[in-house]
Formats: C-alpha cells, sequence, structure tokens
DNA sequence: TTCATTTTGTAATAAAAGTTACAAATTAAG
DNA sequence: CTTAATTTGTAACTTTTATTACAAAATGAA
C-alpha cells in the first residue's frame, strides 16, 4: 500500500519518510468497499479527502430509468473529488460507485488543513492539482464557447501551429475523436473542414492542414 | 487602501491586525498603472497574486486585427487570475489591461505560500477560491454538455425541485441569465420553456414553475 | 500485394438554435 | 398609485448542426 500511496500526486516529491511522518501525525481512516457499492452519492457534501488505493472507482451519473452514464474511471492511486472538498459548493458531482472490490483513504478535511500546514510539498501538490482543474476546465469551456465549428477547428489548429511553430500541422488525431472533444458530429466536422478549404483559409488532404489565410482563421475563433 | 483589502475575498474573516500582521512579514510591491496600460500578457508565465486596489481592469481577448473582446471587468478589491498561479498550465488565459488609472498590489508567489503557513484563514480562503473556481466552471461544462435547451432547463429545474423537495419551483434567476448560464440565446431559451409547456411536460407562469411529468421530463436530460 | 477495416469526403434532409424585433407582463422606483 | 425600466412571451426568418447514408480514400494485417 505505501508503494501506492507514494506515487498519488498530492505527495509527489516528498520523501517516503516524510510521508509517513505526515500520516503518523493525522487522523484518517481506511475503508473497503464491495463491487458495487456506492461510496458516496452525488449531492452529498464531500467531508473527506478520498485515495483509491485498489480497484476500480466509477464516478457516475444516474437518471430515474436506472441507465448509469459513467463520467470517470479512477485507478489508485488517484485521489478523489480533490477540487470539490472545499469552496462554496463542496458536493459530489457525481455518484461514486466501487465497480470493483476496493480500498480507499479517507482523510477529514480538517486533517488536510493540517497536512498543508506541516507539509510545504503536501501544501504546494494540494493548491496545484485544483488549480490544475480550473486550468483544465477553463480550457475545455473555451472549445465549448466558440460559437461555431469552424471556429473549433480553427483554434484548435491555431495551437498546434504555434506549438509547431510552422504553418503546416499534421493532425494528431481522428476527426472521429475530435468531432467527439469539440462535442460536435463527426459529418459537421468534415464540412466545416471542407469549407474552410473551399473559402481558401486552409488547405485541408485527410490529416494534413495548412494554414492559407491567417487573419481569415483568426477572425472565425471570434 | 486598509478598507479596500481587508474586503478582499483572501482576508475574508481575518482580523485588521492579523491581516497587517501578515502583510508586514511578506515582501509585496504596490504598483501603478495608467489607462490602457496592459498588466500582463495572455499566455505570460503568472508569477505573482495580484489585487486590485483602485481603478478598473479588464480580462481582454485580443483578435489580430485589434478588436477587443472583454471577458471579465475586476474591481477593487478583487483578486486576480487566483487560480491560474499554480497548476501546470499557470498562465494568464487573458490579456490583463488597466482600464482606467489602477492600483494593484502584487505579491509573488513563494510570498503565498508563506502567508498560506502563517494564516489558517487565508489558506482556507485561498483553496476555498480555487475550489469554487474549479466547481463554477465543472458545473458551467455539465449545463454545456447537454445536448440541447429543453436538457438543459430540465436539469436545471429537477435540481431545484430537488433542493426544494417540491414540484413546483420559483426560478431565482432572469432568463436573460439562465440564458447566459446555459450558453444560449435568451428568446431560444424562452421558446424551450414554452414548448415543454406546450407538451404538457411543465406549467410555465413567468418564474413560477411546475412540473406535471416527471418521466418526461427525465427523458429530456438524456 | 491484396483484402478487410477504418477513416475521410460528401450530400440530402430534418432538427435545433440564433437573430431580430416587438408586444405584453411584471417589477421597481418615485 | 403611476410611470419607467426590466423581464418575459412570441413570431418570422436565417444559420448552424445533427442525422443518415453511402462512396472514396487511406491504413494495416495477412
Amino acid at each position: 500500500m505505501k508503494e501506492i500511496i507514494n506515487k498519488c500526486p498530492l505527495f509527489i516529491g516528498i520523501k517516503q519518510e516524510d510521508i509517513d511522518k505526515l500520516l503518523g501525525n493525522i487522523f484518517f481512516q481506511t475503508k473497503k468497499y464491495k463491487p458495487k457499492e456506492i461510496i458516496s452519492y452525488q449531492d452529498e457534501v464531500v467531508e473527506h479527502l478520498m485515495i483509491v488505493v485498489s480497484g476500480t472507482v466509477h464516478g457516475v451519473m444516474n437518471d430515474i430509468s436506472g441507465k448509469a452514464l459513467i463520467i470517470e474511471e479512477l485507478y489508485p492511486p488517484k485521489p478523489l473529488a480533490t477540487a470539490f472538498i472545499f469552496g462554496n459548493n463542496n458536493k459530489y458531482p457525481v455518484n461514486i460507485i466501487s465497480e470493483t472490490e476496493s480500498t480507499i483513504i479517507k482523510i477529514p478535511k480538517s486533517e488536510i488543513i493540517k497536512m498543508m500546514k506541516l507539509d510545504d510539498d503536501f501544501l504546494l501538490n494540494f493548491v496545484n492539482i485544483i488549480s490544475g482543474r480550473a486550468q483544465f476546465l477553463s480550457e475545455k469551456l473555451k472549445f465549448l464557447s466558440f460559437k461555431n465549428i469552424k471556429a473549433k477547428f480553427a483554434y484548435y489548429i491555431m495551437n498546434l501551429a504555434k506549438n509547431e511553430n510552422s504553418n503546416s500541422v499534421i493532425l494528431p488525431i481522428s476527426q472521429e475523436k475530435m468531432a467527439d472533444l469539440f462535442g460536435v458530429s463527426r459529418p459537421a466536422l468534415a464540412r466545416a473542414i471542407r469549407e474552410m478549404h473551399n473559402e481558401g483559409i486552409i488547405s485541408a488532404q485527410a490529416k494534413h492542414i495548412q494554414i492559407l489565410n491567417t487573419y481569415e482563421l483568426y477572425e472565425l475563433v471570434n
């Protein structure tokens, strides 16, 4: 179990002995769950930091018909709902269900604060994780908030081009996956690409995209 | 200036003398900016916590043509880009521009950590703010991922009804704001509500909504 | 190389949502 | 209570996207 815990993002960069000291100074529980057992309910107030140390755990949204929509899969040594422990709306965004037999460490909120004060690295890790989450969501939201598919694709290839520092890029994923990332249908994405091609803004040939008119591409994003 | 600072969300609940002690123990700059002066650039690495203490500051996305899209307006005593100081992608998501004459306190990253260790309430405030940000974004993202406006509205009133534990709810915000939250146009939202009303799923009269067919409402969400 | 599989290109049609504009209803302020 | 301001209801029309279906091209495995 120790090997699992010190691979947990919360303890990255902390020496084994410091982790032991940290965990020795606080109160926490280790709890086992059976397959399909509910670990916590959507909208329940989050009182603990939970870390999966064995098994698989699912974040699930249920509808009334009993159909379950798996939102997230969590494996050891992932901490759970880190960004939902504090804040003004600290409730589980989904049901948390043990998929297999699983073991979970539960650390109460008050003890987390203690840990942050005891160890600079833990503090930094914790703050980094939550911040990273906000940043990821912010980026994702930016995508969804573009007004149409052309804008999304324009933004996407502009980012690729910026990283490559070149005017021609090779799409690293299939249209299918890209459509999924953008939250649109695949033919609609293909059509958007085709139209941008026909308008002379880009030259598109399968995965090979060349930016022909940077100005117009920028215009599309807005 | 003191009165401004102790109203800052980061210092809420901290006694004036403790705030003084806190700020006395760390290094920070106070900087003045002229109207239209750029405070920091999009994609620049965030090195400081900035707090607006006078004037107005804009978060702005620029396109190549020079047109500026104001993303956010910031007034005293708002802290700036709190969720972008730490994390693995800690860059300004937008350009930060001083709209008027403005004064800004700049606290280096390392000093923030010091402050978090010096004062429990500051630590909690900071963690609460970035967590709240992640939660806000997560909620917003959930909305955007529903397949149409009816689904968004159905989910929204189901949540209200669950909290109220009743079949009839009173919308707590205007359609205008709701449309904004959903990322849709206001008339389109009004139309969706009207159609659901005509279909007998709900009864809608201004802010008063009554759920008539729970099953169909659930169906809409999926 | 050849054949099966996956990915991409395309089109027609339907559904959803945006835009604009204005009237009716509601709310807030004096 | 009256009036102004805000919010809500509605309609016509346009744009965007989804859906379905199939052909062409690219890829990969035998």
